[in-house]
RNA sequence: GGUGCUAUCGUCUAGUGGCCUAGGACAACGGCCUCUCACGCCGUAAACCCCGGUUCGAGUCCGGGUAGCACUACCA
């Protein structure tokens, strides 16, 4: 009972690392963290075939970025692992499976199997529903109906072979989810899984997943759904060791699901709908091809976070925004959703844009220059703030910031068609041919003046101050748009402002 | 097909038998603010999958349907 807390995550090195896996990597710590426990990193590279180069060092990068840390196994500060219970690669653990696979075995809770794909295929073909198990496992070439001595035989000659997990049929097994209550499955339903392939020397994920569990001392096993049919046969595995007492606890997490239509979120919805389904821009050595990032599209980290959070998780109460330590605080599993939850970017975007509304004028600035700098824009720092400090309470993204802002730089070459048919009247020259010889007067260029100056001079010409003022505006920005003008004036000063505006006369007739 | 999981507004969810004429957030729509656009504020519309049962009383418990999802590989 009061074993320490230590979870995984346990990605395999196949791709950018999903979404929803991301989410899982996040529950664990959530879950570490609180419990005062130790959060692992493991890399499940036991299917060579699938194996993506480049993969496992996106997947650390991405945990890195998210703040996700690892106590244990591959880290950004480790790459090959740190802690007792390494190596943390399972290709790198090769010789401890032997071990096991052995173990199993010669306790008879595991025999060899010579079938070939070719042979399995054509039975399937055969066969309707055909399964390996106690049906149907004495009608096939293995250990249990070939003779001792041709199985040493076959081995000895190098005819590949798997080890399959023999599992004993009428049995009723029972996996305690600490999300979804018991769940009972039939071991008939259960087929003989195979454990091991001579063919690359590996283990399945079944078998390496069990014994690294163990070794590893994990006390909490908490993956996607997709899991939850193969839990009672990692049960199975756990008793078969007799590692029962130390089974870990099981908490399977709802999916994540496409934003609109049925099933499970895909790559190819983020490419379809244009959001990511992964934390960060991946390429992909293997098919050559680029998937887009949350980091590369603007997003904060803290609000991917607080997103994925309450995806499928959410306290009482009608709190939104959670900084990490929140989450850390509040998260339990058993206010985990049992239901799939469809992916709504939406929600995204509003939390990015609450995070960017938090960061200082400062910061935005100097997330922002790099941006200016490749229009060619040079600026000062305190300048750019300042502009920010106006102009963020409307983006979402720091790259939005730029259509929003051009104007303080560059002057308007072209005049939104709409504005001007709307807020250019047939008056509007005269009224600015008038107001920039207002503006020549005013010495003292600040809103105080301008205000005291422009306003009674409207008035007192009675031209009304709408259809001033936006005419103004749309010389200023080219569209009827943009902060309060004086706000505008105050950045752009005195000789810009009469500039435009007597560009804006000769441009708009 | 088989097995399992799940089921509250369009979406994420609150709700653990009476506080529910079902609450919040995103999105939508309307209004206010206002020199414009946003932000903000206020408001509107919007849901308990269906049928039974238990109970004085069910969104909440039970059963059955239905639907969705997952799994069903020498992938993880």
């Amino acid at each position: 009972m009061s074993r320490r807390v230590r979870v995984r995550f346990a990605p395999s090195p196949t791709g950018a690392l999903h979404i929803g896996g991301v989410r899982t990597a996040l529950y664990n710590y959530l879950f570490a963290r609180q419990h005062g426990g130790d959060m692992l990193l493991r890399i499940e590279d036991t299917d060579s075939t699938r194996f993506v180069p480049g993969a496992e060092a996106y997947i650390i990068e991405a945990l890195d970025w998210l703040g996700i840390h690892i106590d244990e196994g591959i880290s950004m500060d480790a790459p090959n692992g740190k802690g007792l219970h390494g190596p943390y690669r399972q290709s790198e653990r090769r010789e401890i499976y032997h071990q096991y696979v052995n173990q199993l075995l010669e306790s008879g809770h595991a025999y060899y199997a010579f079938d070939t794909p070719q042979e399995l295929e054509t039975k399937r073909q055969s066969v309707a529903n055909f399964q390996y198990d106690a049906r149907t496992r004495m009608e096939m070439t293995n250990s249990l109906t070939l003779s001792k001595q041709e199985v040493k035989e076959r081995i000895e000659r190098g005819d590949q072979y798997v080890v399959r997990f023999l599992v004993q049929p009428n049995e009723d097994v029972v996996v305690h989810d600490l999300i979804r209550g018991d769940v009972t499955i039939s071991s008939n339903i259960l087929d003989d899984k195979v454990l091991y392939k001579s063919a690359d020397d590996l283990p399945t994920y079944h078998l390496a997943n069990i014994v690294d569990d163990h070794l590893m001392e994990v006390s909490h096993v908490i993956r996607g759904e997709e899991w939850l049919p193969s839990a009672p046969l990692h049960v199975l595995l756990y008793r078969a060791f007799g590692w029962e007492d130390t089974m870990p606890e099981f908490a399977h997490l709802p999916l994540l699901l496409k934003p609109d239509g049925n099933g499970k979120l895909s790559k190819r919805d983020g490419d379809r709908l244009g959001f990511p389904v992964f934390p960060l821009e991946f390429h992909n050595q293997k098919d050559g091809s680029v998937s887009s990032g949350y980091r590369e599209s603007g997003y904060y980290p803290e609000a991917v976070i607080n997103f994925l959070a309450l995806l499928g998780w959410h306290n009482t109460g009608d709190q939104e925004m959670f900084t990490m330590n929140e989450l850390i605080e509040q998260f339990s599993l058993d206010r985990v959703s049992k239901s799939g939850a469809k992916f709504d970017f939406e929600k995204g975007k509003w939390f990015n844009h609450q995070y960017l509304q938090l960061r200082s004028d400062e910061q935005l600035a100097e997330e922002f220059m790099p941006i200016l700098n490749e229009k060619g824009i040079t600026a000062d720092k305190a300048l750019v703030a300042q502009i920010c400090g106006l102009m963020k309470d409307r983006v979402n993204f720091v790259s939005e910031l730029w259509e929003q802002v051009s104007f303080f730089f560059v002057a308007p070459s072209e005049y939104d068609e709409k504005s001007v048919k709307k807020r250019w009247k047939e008056d509007s020259r005269q009224h600015m041919t008038e107001l920039i010889e207002v503006l020549k007067g005013v010495d003292d260029w600040t809103s105080e003046t301008l205000d005291a100056t422009v306003l009674p001079w409207i008035e007192s010409k009675e031209y009304g101050l709408g259809v001033v003022m936006n005419a103004f505006r749309i010389c200023l920005v080219g569209a009827a748009r943009g902060p309060h003008i004086w706000s505008i004036t105050d950045i752009l000063g005195k000789n810009e402002t009469i500039y435009r505006v007597e560009n804006a006369i000769k441009v708009l007739n």
